[in-house]
DNA sequence: TGCCAGGCCCTCTTTAGGGCCTT
């Protein structure tokens, strides 16, 4: 049942960047937010038919020997797309994650109709100061508490959600708007970084002729 | 210690190049 306050933080582990180049999903982690709460997590390493690299075993702490015995990707895959249903999506850098979703989900035919939206973009507009913008010292800049593996697909998921909360009730209280559309969390991330304030007044002031 | 890609975004720009992010 789909439901405008409710949205999906997914994340991958993958064994490279492309699949266009054969690369292939290892984990998928995700968790449900409705109503600005965490309500369910969804975590599974999954079997893609190939070794994965040293560098990726470094990279994620997964190895080999923890893929051997996964499930493969299609059962993963096919649990996964039930999870998600057709919530609106978010992931931290959302095109990466977005066509491992749709490259996986195309070899299971299935198919998702939420939209993404890219939680980096919004967070290179909202903390325009932060040292740079990967996820781990956005996670620091903001006092997002948690000591868990980055770099793990439930753990960033998790963190990608905490900094979203983070975002969203930074706006709310800055502005006094008391709840934002996933359109206009798309819209943001796509305003130009000098006009961010600018749109958030103009949401302001329809907010307010809403209330008249 | 990344390589492969691709979208975004800035600038010494737009008939382009390169850094930032993701694994």
């Amino acid at each position: 049942m789909s439901d405008a306050n409710t949205v999906v933080v997914l994340d991958f582990e993958t064994t490279g960047l492309s699949p266009d180049y054969g690369d292939r999903a290892i984990e998928i982690g995700a968790v449900r937010i409705e109503n600005g709460k965490i309500v369910e997590r969804f975590q599974k390493l999954m079997n893609p038919g190939q070794r994965i690299s040293r560098f990726i075993e470094d990279y994620t702490g997964i190895t080999n020997a923890m893929l051997k015995d996964a499930p493969p990707c299609r059962e993963v895959m096919n649990e996964f797309a039930d999870f998600i249903e057709d919530f609106n999506l978010v992931a931290y850098n959302a095109s990466f994650d977005k066509r491992f979703l749709d490259a996986e989900l195309k070899k299971i035919s299935r198919v998702y109709t939420g939209q993404f939206v890219c939680s980096m973009l919004m967070a290179r507009r909202i903390y325009q100061h932060a040292p740079n913008h990967k996820l781990g010292t956005l996670v620091k800049y903001v006092n997002i508490p948690g000591e868990g593996p980055f770099h793990r697909a439930l753990y960033d998921s998790e963190m990608t959600a905490q900094l979203w909360l983070a975002m969203l009730n930074n706006i709310s209280d800055q502005y006094d708007i008391k709840s934002l559309t996933f359109s206009l969390t798309q819209k943001l991330a796509k305003t130009p970084k000098n006009n961010v304030e600018k749109l958030l007044l103009s949401v302001l002031s329809e907010v307010q002729g809403d209330l008249q």
